[in-house]
DNA sequence: ACTATATATCGTACTGTTACGATGTTTCGA
DNA sequence: TCGAAACATCGTAACAGTACGATATATAGT
């Protein structure tokens, strides 16, 4: 005989698979940087490039991947494309993690 | 010439990769039903299994990787074995979670 | 028009994650 | 001590994420 499984409130499927895909989005060190720096002041790529010390390709696909989810915002300026920080929740995202999952979570 | 890079604070590499880690464990649907569920009380793993409609070695799995970052802990109960959360700071950062990363973050 | 700068994309190789069946270990009760 | 239940681990196959060089597109200045 099993024994019943206790009343608990749960999450649904597409809830939890879209809060894992967000936080999978997060969950690089590289993004991280870019959304801290995004934080401090818009920049063009290849000063986000520079300041993350990465070729700036690289930096394409990570501000791409963050554009397409809905996290980031971009603008051309001339020869220069500019991001920005595009959801309100990332900041407070942002700080949590800063709170919560450094020094050993 | 390049213009130079704004001055900005910078988290470490070490602090980044750290937090991209603890983001990373986090960001699967199982992992989160899970703290989800441990938040509601300690279960066994066959109640676990069972609320997540899967077979118990991948939940356990799951509780051992979850484990082995300290987030959760175990204790054996005759036959069972049951598990609950460890680390103080896994109910905010779930708080947290579901405030920002559900419903388009 | 031509060139240099800035950004974006593509194809591919590499690496890590996840699922799954099979097998091993621990504990309880007959 | 034997069998069943609960939990854990292993090997492997499938898959996704990442990095990299090469290449493409867009813009400004000459």
């Amino acid at each position: 005989m099993t024994d019943q499984a206790p009343d608990i409130n749960l999450l649904s499927i597409e809830t939890l698979e879209e809060a894992a895909a967000c936080l999978k989005v997060m969950a690089h060190p590289v993004r991280l940087r870019i959304v801290d720096i995004l934080m401090q002041g818009d920049l063009a790529v290849h000063e986000i490039a520079e300041l993350c010390d990465m070729k700036q390709h690289q930096i394409c696909e990570h501000l791409r991947l963050m554009q397409n989810c809905g996290l980031l915002s971009s603008r051309r300026v001339g020869r220069t494309v500019h991001y920005s920080i595009e959801s309100p929740h990332l900041p407070s995202l942002m700080h949590c993690i800063k709170a919560n999952c450094i020094t050993r979570l």
